[in-house]
DNA sequence: AACATAAGCAACCGCCGCCTA
DNA sequence: CTAGGCGGCGGTTGCTTATGT
């Protein structure tokens, strides 16, 4: 799944996300948390809008996040919230720990939505068969279902297909995220190869020191444990602001 | 083998509601 | 009360991959 990276007119990236700007949001994040969507892209180092980095962190940075197949009874769960709640994805996913409601929207779209319509179709006919029948039987009271059954057949989830982040990522026991489809490739070796617009614009301040990645030991995959990171203090020296990151929520990663 | 079409999904866009000054 | 900033959300797009002809 690659996007051709391009910019738009204000030099904010956009499209597919590369390893790098992936390790550094993650860095970041883990490090500082999300106390400003909007100024975290300045300090974080990336050349891209807020929103673009907060939906990258909620959808796929963030830890706990589970990918891949979905069990016959998460499909159930999105199947009977979605029949209550309709496309309010959100509390979705609230009710799925560690699916998105990106991923469930997508998976909603693509294969359930299909399933679910079909029952509904077979359901409407069976239900026309019955009046029709009942019609032919001068029955004057018809009993229509308003809803389909939920039960999904077995075979739903008899022969899962391995997603495409399946197929392109793995995420390994010790939370790494591993893409073989990257279109970029980063010389890790050789970090001088990655210097960035959005960082190197800024002079005289915090953010044209050399990127604190560059002093430390990170692996070529995106890791997700903030332990594992070697971090500068914060990067301004703040008070006021540094004083929301007191603790640390290890479930979420975030400061507060 | 080459092309066309469908499927899958990451990411963007724009609207909305909440909060604060 | 109001306007602006911000985050959250859902709809949609566009690119890649898979499948069919």
């Amino acid at each position: 799944m690659v996007r051709t990276p391009c910019s738009d007119k204000s030099g904010l990236r956009k499209g597919t996300w590369t390893p790098e700007e992936d390790r550094k949001l993650t860095a970041y994040v883990t490090r500082y948390g999300c106390w400003n969507w909007r100024q975290l892209p300045k300090y974080a180092g990336l050349a891209r809008c807020g929103k673009s980095c907060r939906l990258r962190w909620l959808n796929y940075l963030r830890p706990n996040i589970k990918r891949g197949n979905y069990s016959k009874e998460e499909e159930e769960t999105i199947v009977r919230l979605h029949e209550s709640l309709g496309n309010r994805w959100s509390a979705i996913a609230a009710q799925l720990p560690g699916r998105t409601d990106n991923e469930i929207k997508n998976h909603w779209h693509t294969h359930l939505k299909k399933r679910f319509m079909d029952k509904q179709n077979n359901s409407e006919k069976a239900v026309e068969k019955k009046e029709k029948k009942l019609n032919n039987h001068h029955h004057l009271v018809i009993d229509v279902p308003t809803s389909p059954p939920l039960i999904l057949e077995s075979s739903l989830s008899a022969s899962p297909q391995p997603t495409s982040s399946d197929q392109n990522s793995t995420i390994t026991k010790d939370n790494t995220v591993i893409s073989s489809k990257d279109s970029v490739t980063y010389d890790h070796n050789n970090n001088n190869k990655t210097s960035f617009d959005g960082y190197e614009a800024n002079s005289g301040n915090f953010w044209n020191e050399p990127f604190f990645w560059d002093s430390c030991n990170i692996n070529t995959s995106v890791t997700l444990d903030p332990a594992s990171y070697e971090l500068p203090d914060f990067p301004f020296l703040d008070e006021e602001i540094s004083c929301h990151f007191d603790s640390y929520d290890p479930l979420d990663g975030f400061y507060f």
